[in-house]
DNA sequence: AATATAGGTTCCTTTTTAGAACTTGTCAAT
DNA sequence: ATTGACAAGTTCTAAAAAGGAACCTATATT
């Protein structure tokens, strides 16, 4: 497969990795979701080369993830800040947050701590189904094809779909 | 920042990112989820070269993301399975697959549905604090340093958290 | 006139990835 | 007994991506 096709995959995962799967871009993303917007602090907070950062944030801007906003004119100067389409990868993010602190910590535990504002309570996130709202695991999820494209992803889905035990 | 040092960063989602980051990892991963086990069931469904599927997938067990269990001997031959650490990523590649669909998908909708077994509809994941149980969006979470990283991450999260509109 | 700042671009080197051919141990067919 | 197939790699060379440093542009400050 072609990296530059990714985003034509009939599968919405290699499509959004079209957007995200590189070794920056979500680093990037979590220093936008801190709250960083300007190229030389996303340059030295990351320790990335100016070429590789200018080339995804391009990117990004392209995909419509992050949008360019003007915060001085004379000489003009653009900050990058997170769409309503960027702020909904957030699930992802705290999903990468979660397994971290749960598998890639060392002694010292979680480095940061998520307050729910509205309980006021640590929390890490929780999957649900968003139709009867129970936790949802990978054994709770039954995979087929949607309606448009039966007959065209017979060989995506193996005949045997099999338990990941 | 090295990208061989990414899982010492003060960063649970730098860490993962070690593991994780790259341009095939997530999807290896998913076809693991998808049920495939065999290297070259791999090797034919991505186009991945055969060095580079060998390398990340050591990488993976090496983690203990997947392990490798023989399926026959002599000769002995091994398939790579998912280990319960890796089953808990099931959330990101969730959270990445419902992404696409919402943003990255052409006028055929989603290609693939995900039926939840208990209550039988078809459902997207919807990401919930795991103290109160609401549905969470970016904005409702509140990040601080972890009690045993207090001092030592003064630069990492910018005074001014700011709200990410 | 010299220096600083923000956001890049250019150039060259090193690291990764792509693509194809070769290897190893075993079994099945000629 | 030889040939070919299979699974899971390893080894080569070439192309693409990333790293690192220097340079550029418009403006404002000293």
């Amino acid at each position: 497969m072609r990296w530059e096709d990714l985003d034509q995959q009939p599968c919405s995962l290699a499509r959004t990795l079209a957007v995200v799967g590189d070794r920056w871009t979500l680093l990037i993303l979590r220093d936008s979701f801190l709250g960083i917007r300007r190229f030389d602090v996303f340059e030295q907070r990351l320790g990335i080369t100016r070429h590789v950062l200018t080339d995804r944030l391009k990117k990004l801007v392209s995909y419509g993830v992050l949008y360019k906003s003007p915060y001085q004119e004379r000489p003009l100067r653009e900050e990058y800040r997170l769409s309503d389409k960027g702020l909904e990868l957030y699930p992802v993010i705290l999903g990468l947050v979660s397994w971290g602190d749960k598998h890639m910590s060392d002694e010292r535990g979680a480095p940061i701590v998520h307050t729910h504002k509205t309980c006021g309570l640590h929390m890490h996130p929780s999957t649900h189904c968003s139709e009867c709202g129970d936790a949802i695991t990978a054994k709770d999820v039954k995979l087929s094809v949607g309606v448009n494209w039966q007959g065209h992803l017979d060989e995506f889905l193996p005949k045997k779909p099999a338990t990941q035990t």
